[in-house]
RNA sequence: GCGCCGGUGCCCGAGCGGACCAAGGGAACGGCCUGCAAAGCCGUAAAGCCGCGGGUUCAAAUCCCGCCCGGCGCUCCA
């Protein structure tokens, strides 16, 4: 028992979280196909399970935390041979953006990565048993799964072996070469020019599914804790997945977790419809971007669609420079003495730990941390002793969802002597008496994007 | 067609049977503070009642039924 309640697929209801071995979770998050930019609904993905993975370990849990990397796919292939270059290059092409994207997003590394291509072995052997348990055969094409043999196949997505054949065919034509249009191909045949690995069935690849068994029984063991993903990897990727372990009676996970998708402008992202955003561009856009679209995914709940259009981008960013401006008045009066203490607001503790333990309710735990960073400026306000506990508490809960709360303008690096200068004519000329050129050397700031603010301390400067 | 999820203020978005009926963020308005601002604080306005129509209940935004609208999925997909 952790006290920690999640939503579970399988069940179709809320279940409280229990782990194979107390104290430790054993988390697996489906990663991405690398072949392209990563667009925000990779983000949302990525960032919603490390917002779990964060509480977790906030909780006091030990999580190992898995997130794969397909590195080959039929994508991957075909954009290789559009630039007349390897797969391998295509891919660690790719996935160095999304990394590099990941770590803008302040989303920790998870601890392991795995690449398909170093499991292939692994996932032939697998293959293998599944093959000798029965429940699997080989056509022309390659090896596939009997899905019919698998008791309870469609319990994932709540649907019936027949229902789902009925739709089975609606948007993809189907091999004749199959027992059933449902069943799903553990090997891919290699076709000319494409890469292969040897195998007992002849050279070929893997499918899609096997790849993530493969690597989360074998990095995380048998009957792991959670599994995560975006909520269309339901059917039928999640779904193959378990029907894989299930056929060699391997315990797979005990919870499923799935994030919903991300609308821009109140429907789906796509190139077609020319609203497709990729996470390199919104972040290009603004600094404060990257904390602003976290706070963003944290104020709706995980699995419920979400909207991102520029005005909640701006009203974030908004709620971003709150945070800081918090953390510069704290700075400036000593008020961020209890950082790092254990000193915190017990009430406020409490509130955002049951908000969060309810299936991970992140808006009700924004709106926790916000109505203490109210608390902490009406403290600061009146001096009281309570400013530097709340202080604190307002750092660690943000911090406990990732987001970063910095009293400085977090730097972009270049600083600006020529901003300090302007500040500091500006600063002379007041104490001068001199509004109008104080004024006018503010217009200039302004034109420059900084903001100045007059406090007790002396001025002090952000970017708009 | 089948399946899933939604429809709450100007925008986003919590709440999912009961403290006189809606958290939090953004935007707006008034006041305090400020040389003026910014930041902050105090306060106000705004949902004639939470898509529409029925029903259950002492009590519903919250449960049930029907309808309308929207989004997504049905082996590319976070």
């Amino acid at each position: 028992m952790t006290g920690i309640e999640l939503f579970d697929a399988l069940a179709g209801e809320l279940r409280p979280l229990t782990l194979r071995e107390p104290g430790r979770v054993a988390l697996y998050a489906c990663g991405p196909t690398v072949y392209d930019h990563p667009h925000l609904g990779h983000a949302r993905s990525a960032l919603t399970y490390d917002v779990l993975r964060r509480y977790l370990e906030w909780r006091g849990l030990d999580v190992r935390h898995v997130a794969n990397i397909t590195d080959i796919d039929d994508k991957i292939i075909d954009r290789a041979r559009r630039e007349g270059r390897t797969e391998s290059e295509v891919a660690a092409e790719w996935e160095a953006v999304y990394f590099d994207v990941m770590a803008r997003l302040d989303v920790l590394d998870p601890h392991d990565r795995p690449r398909a291509t170093g499991w292939v072995a692994e996932m032939v052997d697998f293959i293998g048993r599944i093959m000798d348990a029965g429940a699997a055969y080989t056509t022309g094409t390659g090896v596939y799964l009997r899905v019919g043999g698998v008791d309870g196949y469609g319990d994932l997505v709540h649907r019936s072996l027949d229902d789902l054949r009925a739709s089975a065919g609606a948007r993809v034509e189907v091999d004749e070469a199959k027992e059933d249009p449902l069943d799903f191909a553990l090997w891919k045949a290699a076709k000319p020019d494409e890469p292969s690995w040897p195998s007992p069935w002849g050279p070929g690849r893997p499918g899609w599914h096997i790849e993530c068994v493969a690597m989360s029984l074998g990095i995380l063991g048998d009957d792991f804790d959670i599994h995560g993903g975006g909520n269309d990897l339901v059917f039928p990727h999640h779904t193959n997945e378990r029907a894989e372990a299930l056929a060699v009676g391997r315990p797979f996970a005990r919870h499923w977790v799935h994030n919903a998708m991300l609308n821009i402008e109140g429907t789906k992202m796509s190139k077609s419809l020319g609203n497709y955003r990729t996470v390199v561009e919104m972040l290009d856009e603004h600094p404060l971007n990257g904390r602003a679209f976290r706070l963003l995914v944290l104020q709706t709940h995980y699995r419920k669609t979400m909207e991102v259009n520029p005005q909640l981008m701006a009203s974030a960013r908004a709620a971003v420079q709150r945070l800081d401006a918090l953390a510069r008045r704290a700075a400036a009066t000593g008020a961020d003495r209890d950082q790092g203490t254990g000193r915190r607001d017990e009430a406020a503790v409490d509130a955002f730990r049951a908000a969060m333990d309810n299936d991970i309710g992140t808006p009700e735990a924004v709106a926790v941390i916000f109505d203490t960073l109210h608390r902490a400026n009406a403290a600061l306000d009146g001096s009281t002793e309570d400013a530097p506990r709340l202080v604190a508490t307002v750092v660690e809960l943000a911090g406990a969802l990732g987001v970063a709360v910095d009293a400085p303008a977090r730097g972009d690096g270049v600083v600006d002597s020529a901003v300090e200068e302007l500040v500091a004519k500006r600063q002379a000329a007041r104490e001068a008496k001199d509004w109008a050129t104080a004024d006018a050397l503010r217009g200039e700031l302004s034109a420059l994007g900084v903001v100045v603010e007059d406090t007790p301390a002396g001025p002090v400067w952000r970017r708009a």
